[in-house]
DNA sequence: TTCAGGATGTACT
DNA sequence: GTACATCCTGAAC
């Protein structure tokens, strides 16, 4: 059961919220690569300093955020680092949801060789606790790059799913437990103002 | 486990 | 020119 257009199509907070839990699946090369979304965060552009759309600012970069709900905007940050969202709200609300965090699920000797360059069973204790903790290391785990931004998650390629089924895996039975989600300051925003207080990160 | 510092390129002012 | 929705390493504890 992949996602479809009315599931982004939302309040990007409740999207935020929903999407934890949910598979990320990134088919690169032919293999499915699946990780379980654990963080997420809300950008709303017409009300949000912290989003790089803010009062509807549009740009060569920002134009993807204008796109239709269940777009992948993927930007550079740093300059070495990838971060990928999920375009939110009507087409036209520049609006998404950053995947911060997730949990490996399918396709581990890829995802690792793809961020560490070796085998998943080489890595040290501290490289699989810090596996995909982050936005960067998502995407460079699931080697996500700007030639991936506009791509839509409706497509077979780059898609969320609510069990693993749907790419012939079954799902695990600790992902079944009853999620505990909880919300805090988003990080890395501190510029934004009144914006850095709001409750728009989400975590299990 | 925590912390400081550096890497790196682009978007925007 | 400045800031950035980050990550890694190495040193100290």
């Amino acid at each position: 059961m992949k996602l479809g257009r009315d599931f982004y199509d939302r309040d990007t907070r409740a999207v935020a919220r929903d999407l934890l839990g949910k598979y990320l699946v990134r088919v690169w090369d032919g293999v499915p690569l699946a990780v379980r979304i654990t963080e997420t965060e809300a950008y709303i552009g017409r009300m949000d300093k912290a989003c790089h759309a803010y009062n509807y600012r549009r740009t060569q970069r920002t134009e993807t955020l204008f796109a239709p709900p269940g777009t992948a905007y993927i930007y550079l940050i740093y300059g070495m680092h990838h971060c990928l969202n999920f375009v939110t709200e009507p087409e036209g609300e520049p609006a998404a949801v950053l995947i911060r965090g997730a949990q490996a699920r399918s396709g581990n000797g890829f995802l690792a060789r793809n961020r560490f360059g070796k085998a998943f069973d080489q890595l040290s204790p501290y490289q699989k606790k810090n596996f995909l903790n982050g936005p960067g290391k998502l995407c460079r785990a699931l080697a996500l790059t700007r030639a991936e931004n506009g791509l839509s998650l409706l497509g077979d390629t780059l898609f969320v799913c609510e069990d693993l089924e749907k790419i012939g895996l079954e799902t695990p039975p600790e992902d079944r437990v009853p999620l505990e989600i909880r919300s805090g300051k988003r990080i890395g925003i501190d510029y934004a103002e009144e914006a850095a207080d709001f409750l728009w990160r989400y975590y299990l």
